[in-house]
DNA sequence: ATATCTGTAACGACTATAGTTACAGTTAGC
DNA sequence: GCTAACTGTAACTATAGTCGTTACAGATAT
């Protein structure tokens, strides 16, 4: 699986910005705590922007906060902001329609996508950004 | 995301053996009816043949068949077997030990990827294969 | 023996993502 | 107004994963 990594940078940046709320912070200091370029975390900051869960600001001084108390952003909102795709993908090449089981899979498979995010979204918007946060704070990864 | 559709074809190759427990299908067969070559359904075969869902035998008049019945195969059995990832992709590279978030990040978004897991899981392993071909057979998408 | 299968290695084509450089546009502060 | 400091985004490269394909060794029914 050629897993996506935007989600756990996204959850990364949105617990630094959930540090302060009245803070701009510049993609070069966010960027130097995921270890990466600052490019790559503007272009997501790009679209936690479109999600409205953040707010950038240009020109000096400039930079990125959040657009909601961390109490407010759950991390479902995160994953659907960031996750263009499903879980696992359809068929590539339709399937033979010829065949009884080609012809029907493919809405069946369907269903099935919407029932696992269903479950993803069960689990995560039980997070809330400030739940994160603190878990983070305190060094405990027990949920 | 680049997403897996190895779980599409596993169902829809399990649901193809489904139809009868006591044959034995040739890959080139299951292949056409998902409309891809033999060697990518062989290569599939293998992982499920590994997570002991389906027997293969060689040789002329070979195949593979389911190695249970469908009733006591459930889709989070296949999706274990043929989803070697995640649904999200821990940091590439590791985080800056030095930030107070980048230290303790990677415990938290393991302890989500368990949790999302529980979810799928929770989902999954409430379709057998015989209530997922059951679907096909009918033709209605209503899970 | 022979024809028919599977298992698997090897290779090319394609796609997605990450990282990087470069630069236009915006804005605070002097 | 200038300038310095930011963001937003395009363009390019490198890398990695997946799919399709060819090829062939090994197994087996007849």
């Amino acid at each position: 699986m050629a897993a996506n990594s935007q989600f756990s940078m996204a959850v990364h940046v949105l617990s630094m910005l959930a540090r302060s709320k009245d803070e701009n912070f510049k993609s070069d200091y966010l960027a130097k705590s995921v270890n990466t370029n600052a490019v790559v975390v503007r272009r997501l900051l790009g679209q936690l922007n479109h999600a409205r869960l953040v707010m950038s600001q240009t020109g000096a001084n400039g930079g990125t906060r959040l657009a909601r108390c961390p109490k407010e952003i759950n991390l479902w909102e995160v994953y659907k902001a960031v996750n263009c795709g499903e879980v696992f993908a359809l068929h590539a090449k339709e399937p033979n329609k010829d065949c009884p089981v080609g012809k029907n899979i493919e809405a069946v498979l369907c269903c099935l996508q919407k029932d696992i995010d269903k479950g993803i979204q069960e689990k995560l918007s039980k997070y809330s950004l400030q739940s994160v946060f603190e878990m983070v704070a305190q060094g405990t990864a027990s949920a």
